[in-house]
DNA sequence: ATGTATAATGGTCAGAGAAAGTCAAACGTT
DNA sequence: AACGTTTGACTTTCTCTGACCATTATACAT
């Protein structure tokens, strides 16, 4: 497994049980032994806020970043995605979008997989390459309005 | 036995035990003493969809392939299915093929209706026109060798 | 108290590294 | 000659690193 999961693995873990995680960013580093922007890295690629996190810091001594998440209903957290997601929407993208809605039980497995799928850069190979991105955002946000 | 056979019948023998392989690319191609892209050329003229086999992959550090294959119990049926399924589809067919799935039980509802969104001119409305039918085709087979 | 240096954090961004994809040319077989 | 196979140069995508920058707290001098 690739250090940026295992390391975001680890920050999910504490979400499980915390609404709120906050941590020292060099410690991490220490603890996965990194250098400390790849705690950035998995942040700004993870913790993203199309998926309802926000991020806050403060540097200097007893500096820390904290990373919490907006409690929204599933038609509001569903409506923020709406909201967000622009125009395009590349295949890794989604993928992170699908991990989420597993992890709160909005799809299952299987209709996750689905998703993926129907959505792939396999799928979608006679869409011309500058417009997939475009066609694949749009594709998801129909699925996104039919959830339930 | 040609090279490509031999890497064939590698893989095969790793589905023999498993339900889905994954692989790394660098790795088998170090393994079989030839060039990374020999691989690709093995898994695109033998691990086809028409065949039954999906495959995804991801480039970048911790990359992989994976292959996966349909289900054996429903492969006749769907295969057929494939088989007819050229070049084009439109709503209306897709729409007969999802009952048939419900009606075997290889979808349940849910399933079958984010399927159907995500074949709908409203997903495709930023495709050609032209080559609609096409675009639906493929996301439709890339679909069938998934269900599972 | 006030200002200033220093240490302790975190942020940013470009580039290196680590895969996999593509495509056309060369090579072999039939 | 036609077809399938093999190769390698070039591209694309994702991850990881490090040098340099910005901010905050604290200690120290006045």
């Amino acid at each position: 497994m690739k250090l940026s999961d295992i390391i975001e693995q680890y920050i999910q873990q504490v979400f499980a049980e915390e609404n709120t995680v906050e941590l020292k960013r060099s410690e991490l580093a220490t603890m996965f032994n990194c250098v400390p922007s790849q705690i950035n890295y998995v942040i700004s690629t993870r913790f993203i806020p199309e998926l309802g996190f926000y991020v806050e810091s403060r540097r200097g001594g007893g500096g820390y970043i904290k990373i919490s998440r907006i409690d929204l209903s599933k038609t509001d957290y569903l409506y923020d995605i709406l909201d967000k997601i622009d125009d395009k929407l590349s295949q890794s993208v989604v993928d992170i979008y699908l991990k989420d809605f597993i992890r709160y039980n909005m799809l299952d497995e299987k209709a996750a997989n689905l998703i993926r799928v129907a959505l792939s850069d396999k799928s979608l190979i006679r869409v011309d390459k500058q417009k997939r991105d475009r066609v694949r955002a749009d594709i998801f946000k129909c699925l996104i309005v039919n959830l339930d």
